[in-house]
DNA sequence: TTGACAAATCAACTTTTTTTGAAATGATGA
DNA sequence: TCATCATTTCAAAAAAAGTTGATTTGTCAA
């Protein structure tokens, strides 16, 4: 067997990722209702502002939140079309997986 | 401000960190063509086997993959409504996403 | 200019996750 | 029972991710 293999687009991997966290999360949640300056979400999450730096970071560069600066605070706020590919790329799971059988795995079957 | 939030479910958040990784995805790719064994796996993604079971693992207790024994062998396949789950949980953003303007940020405001 | 403020960056450190190879477990068939 | 095979478990090492407090960058208003 052994055959070669799709390597899954690591835009998805990174947005996994990016997701897998509760302080992430809760940052993504917040983002649903409005975009916000890192001054309110730092209060409303009651972080370090350096560590809540970092987290933003790793969304940004997933792609699922957008940054824009006003005067001294930067806004962010959610990037809609990255949250939709990845439900998409589940969404494509459901209505494509074919639940075959079990594959036998018998040493002389093949 | 400082309200107090909904913390995600750790479940979703558990998840999305099974799904985080290149390895983890290949193998619920390919389980989603069919029920597999881990000797099937280990031939098709060239991985060694202990590597396979620890991630097999972090997939299982996800609730993303099932086992079954059969004889010797230990056949995986998708859950897929876990997987489902979280596609509505990313639905949700898409539908109820009011992007609202963006919030007055300025020191007198509020 | 200067001082104050918002936010990002940095380096050192801590914690978590992943990898590896060896050993243990458990089912099977001789 | 015994040897074999499929898989898991384990402990040690390596790698990656997250935290922390201090510093830097850049904007604004006085």
């Amino acid at each position: 067997m052994a055959n070669v293999l799709s390597v899954p687009s690591s835009e998805i991997v990174t947005s996994f990722k990016a997701l897998s966290d509760p302080l992430r999360l809760q940052v993504v949640e917040l983002l649903r209702e409005q975009e916000l300056c890192v001054c309110d979400l730092c209060d409303r999450l009651q972080v370090a502002q350096s560590k809540l730096s970092f987290h933003l970071k790793t969304l940004r560069e997933a792609n699922l939140i957008r940054s824009r600066q006003q005067g001294r605070w930067i806004y962010y706020s959610l990037n809609l079309p990255q949250l939709v590919a990845i439900e998409q790329y589940l969404a494509d799971f459901r209505r494509f997986s074919p639940m075959l059988p079990a594959r036998a795995c018998l040493p002389d079957a093949q």
